[in-house]
DNA sequence: TTTTGTTCCGAAACCGGTTTCGGCAACGGA
DNA sequence: TCCGTTGCCGAAACCGGTTTCGGAACAAAA
């Protein structure tokens, strides 16, 4: 027997792992204490010595010891990580920002030693589905629900089941006190929105048009409120012919924006509640004979980096997705760690980036209506 | 004592957990069976009867009963986890497709009952230290490894330690039988490439340019390959002076695609190896006072959406990368459950789209020069 | 010197599963 | 009838950590 003992090449403490990593028992016998003693030194328990601390904590850092965030999960019931469902189905979801975004909050997370688990859905009740299985198999402690609408089915249901979540965006619009104990992060469209057409009015502007995006986004809610809060501001009249609604795409962008320049005295300039709709207009305008920039004004929102490509780039409020990721995943895991949820809220600003897309009138709004006028015409004639 | 006991509301295994969700013990005292039986039911063993297996599958259906990922995980050493790490860092990393990508793959992963973490990295050395993190927590059981290197250090890393792995995209160009274990999945852009110069040479292009990426990627290197092998085929000579390489972004295939059009005898037609590059070169054209689709024809690859946007849509060769995240994710898990590496291996191609920006050429190179050439002295002349 | 109180650490239980091992019962063959 | 299989299941060990609890050592107070 002990002869069979001394085949063993090593005592047992130094001997390392089948797979190489060092476990909680040996680097507990490597230091010559109990692995219970050294797994409070490594977590911050007050009952031991600092010198014990600090020589522990040494000897991990030495031998490259990381324990299984499994093995840890199993006794604390966390598992360090934050999980996000993206909604696959959407028409708009060629979003150039969501790498972006997921490096915002992959470095906040890994910052804090936490990661970050990716999950998409195929509508939004499978979304539901999805964040369930998550978290009855605890692959993740807490979610970022992006692009949250008016009534998110998807924040009922966490705060059902009383999992740790956050919002990229506001919601209840006009139902208020609907979600007082949620956290959130969101840009101020709305502000955005405001200071577009107070700076398309100080160029002059006085029929200001807007395409709004889909209803079901409270977003799209709040842009539009700033949008009428600027006319507001700036004394303009509000005109119902002058706001169109409902253009997530590029080709909605463009069916919504040609109907505005339909109406009988069409506006000289129009805010986009996004950028991609905006980008729509630009063929748009082309056909209509219209030259952007100087015929007619363009603003955008989201700052993506294809509107300044677009020639006369866009001027557009930029997002900063990063930032907003980093953001949600620091709040959110703030919140698992036990702050209160109705504490942790943020409002940020998008920036300015001004393209060549705006400027002063070069019409008013009747001479806009005679060109297009001339426009058709013409147009009709070529086509006889 | 006794009487303690029976303040308890209810039998011990009928009395669910306090989160809520129902553990492998409570369904096992609700079947009358040891958990160990339950779980070896549950886990597919031969030695459970039908009807006990039965019996238990139903029953966890009923009771809703999901394991927890990291309990498992803890005896089996896998946590049904595989995981992508992006590098921030690039500057042409603003991917509209890596949602679709993502969906493929998470949509695989959770077919089979597994989830996707993902993380990023500031730098290729730092992607190294969060892939090593990653597993040496165990967040993962495997890697997908996005944008191959032609020397790329991951391999090498994941290789030494163990990780299972895949490539979206091959590596080791000119350095055969460096990977030949390693599995792959990858779109065949050599044959796009090809495709691209038979296509405009039966147009009737004779002067063919190039305009690569950054030949760090092994992909630059095969869709070089393949823009030669298609001038040999249709039988035209090779001039360096028509290759050019490096454009990773929209400025720098402007920049190239300039260089090229001011050879002695310019090209009638570029095909591109990315449809960024591609579109940069629409206001260079723009600028030479070269209509595309007529003067000179443009040929992209990758298919992003604002190539269907331009002016006139950019012809390219598009890449499906949700089945390229699907394929990646199964062949991954595959690996994972234990088969050969080197039998999972998939190439596939790229889809023609075709767009208004080539066609059959309208001058000869000569002539082309000629305009080139006029058009530099009129802008001269602007400018004096 | 004894008591009380700290400080610091080890033993063992624990988390929720999986896997090993052994045993009981039924069954078939000699 | 006896024995060796075979089928099926339970007891217990196990995975790698965390947390509870108790106790030894030492200092301060009585």
């Amino acid at each position: 027997m002990t002869a069979n003992l001394s085949h063993r090449p090593r005592d047992t403490a130094d001997r390392p792992s089948v797979s190489g990593r060092v476990k909680l028992d040996e680097l507990a016998a490597h230091l010559g204490l109990s692995k219970s003693t050294v797994s409070r030194a490594l977590n911050g328990y007050s009952d031991i010595s600092a010198v014990t601390r600090a020589r522990v904590e040494t000897a991990a850092r030495k031998l490259g010891y990381r324990p299984l965030s499994h093995a840890q999960a199993i006794r604390t019931g966390q598992v360090r990580a934050i999980a996000m469902v993206l909604n696959s189905d959407e028409p708009d979801r060629h979003n150039p920002f969501l790498q972006d975004f997921l490096a915002g909050a992959c470095e906040a997370a890994s910052h804090l030693d936490w990661t970050m688990t990716i999950s998409t859905a195929t509508s939004e009740r499978d979304t539901l589905k999805v964040l369930s299985r998550l978290f009855e198999e605890r692959k993740a402690d807490g979610f970022i629900l992006p692009r949250t609408a008016v009534k998110d089915a998807r924040i009922g249901l966490l705060r059902s089941l009383g999992v740790p979540h956050i919002l990229y965006g506001r919601t209840g619009y006009g139902q208020p006190n609907t979600w007082e104990e949620t956290s959130w992060f969101d840009i101020a469209g709305e502000t955005a929105m405001r200071n577009a057409v107070l700076r398309l009015a100080g160029f002059g502007h006085t029929r200001i048009g807007y395409v709004g995006s889909d209803l079901k986004f409270n977003y799209s809610h709040l842009r539009r409120d700033g949008y009428t809060e600027g006319l507001h501001e700036a004394g303009l009249p509000l005109d119902p012919d002058l706001i169109r609604d409902g253009a997530r795409t590029r080709d909605e962008g463009a069916a919504q924006a040609m109907a505005l320049m339909q109406v009988e005295q069409p506006p000289t300039a129009i805010v986009f509640a996004t950028d991609l709709a905006a980008l729509g207009f630009y063929p748009v305008a082309q056909d209509l004979g219209l030259e952007i920039g100087r015929d007619v004004s363009v603003i955008g929102y989201d700052g993506i980096p294809e509107s300044r490509y677009a020639r006369p780039a866009l001027t557009s409020f930029a997002v900063d997705s990063h930032v907003a990721g980093q953001r949600l995943a620091t709040l959110l895991i703030q919140q698992i760690r036990g702050d209160d949820p109705a504490s942790l809220r943020e409002l940020t600003e998008a920036t300015l980036v001004e393209g060549g897309s705006d400027g002063p009138p070069t019409r008013t709004p009747q001479e806009m209506a005679r060109k297009l006028q001339n426009h058709n015409n013409q147009n009709r004639g070529d086509r006889t």
